[in-house]
DNA sequence: CTTCTTGCAAACACTTTGCACGATG
DNA sequence: CATCGTGCAAAGTGTTTGCAAGAAG
């Protein structure tokens, strides 16, 4: 009796998530599907420590989790972003996203708000043709201190 | 028989460096020297294994490097860039320089070019507005392939 | 001669991998 | 039942730390 919530955030269900891997002749398995399902319940970006811990009190293996979270990632369903902590983050991806987005992050708590805004892309033009490069994109993120910690 | 070379690129001279050590009441070392003169020589962000081979045939310890460049991190010496390479890079900084500036590297080649564009102020200001947060800063980072690379 | 630094080795955190067992399709 | 995925343990990076020997001021 699993409710059935539309896309919050853009969020695919759990059904839909379980085709897409099958699409690709990948098997269902409980591990994979408890990371989606934390992925897709938590809203901020996680890392696999946060996700193994979400998982508890039956957790898989962490090294079931970084194959998990790397195929889905090979796979276009989920997107790492290196926010300079150590440890990457992972979100998950709507069909079609290329999750090109970006992140303001509390320095003292570790919130994540989501940004819309993107570095503007006649600038970014500007830069690749001076340079001579080609397929230029962008990592950006923001940091400061959020409400709540000020 | 030096030469007395004019700041190039901004880059601080090995006595003067070394002064802002003694004044900092910190020991003037070979290792720290020789870090010192890698980072002034070489122009573009050097990680710390790219230090230590330069710095062969006569290498110090690994970790003398890392305790070395962090020093002259917190001493704002040297800027740490984490350009998601899993090992972070370090620049010589000017002194008063804050280093606050940006990248464009081939992801082919690992060519990087210092880039002088920034995020824009009011767009920053806009979004810390909206989101309530205070002391906002960024982090970006390009990426693309180079003219040697395409 | 006192204090700070170094080298070495061990410890850490995050992530990946080899292999035999186990589950999925 | 063939294939693919999991758990476990070990190994691989990049980085930090404890400690005794050594160098700088």
């Amino acid at each position: 009796m699993k409710k059935c919530q539309s896309h919050p955030h853009g969020s695919p269900e759990l059904p839909e998530l379980a085709d897409r891997l099958r699409r690709k002749s990948r098997k269902v398995t409980i591990p994979r599907q408890a990371v989606l399902k934390v992925l897709r319940v938590r809203r901020r970006p996680l890392t696999v420590k946060e996700i193994y811990e979400a998982l508890s009190p039956s957790p898989c293996d962490l090294a079931t989790i970084y194959r998990s979270i790397n195929l889905l990632e090979r796979m276009g369903m989920v997107k790492r972003f290196d926010l300079g902590e150590g440890a990457a983050r992972f979100e998950l991806l709507a069909e079609g996203d290329d999750g090109h987005h970006h992140h303001l992050i509390c320095t003292r708590c570790s919130d994540i708000v989501e940004i819309e805004e993107c570095f503007p892309e006649e600038l970014q033009a500007k830069i690749a043709q001076r340079n001579g490069y080609s397929k230029v994109t962008h990592r950006l993120e923001f940091f400061g201190v959020c409400p709540r910690c000020q």
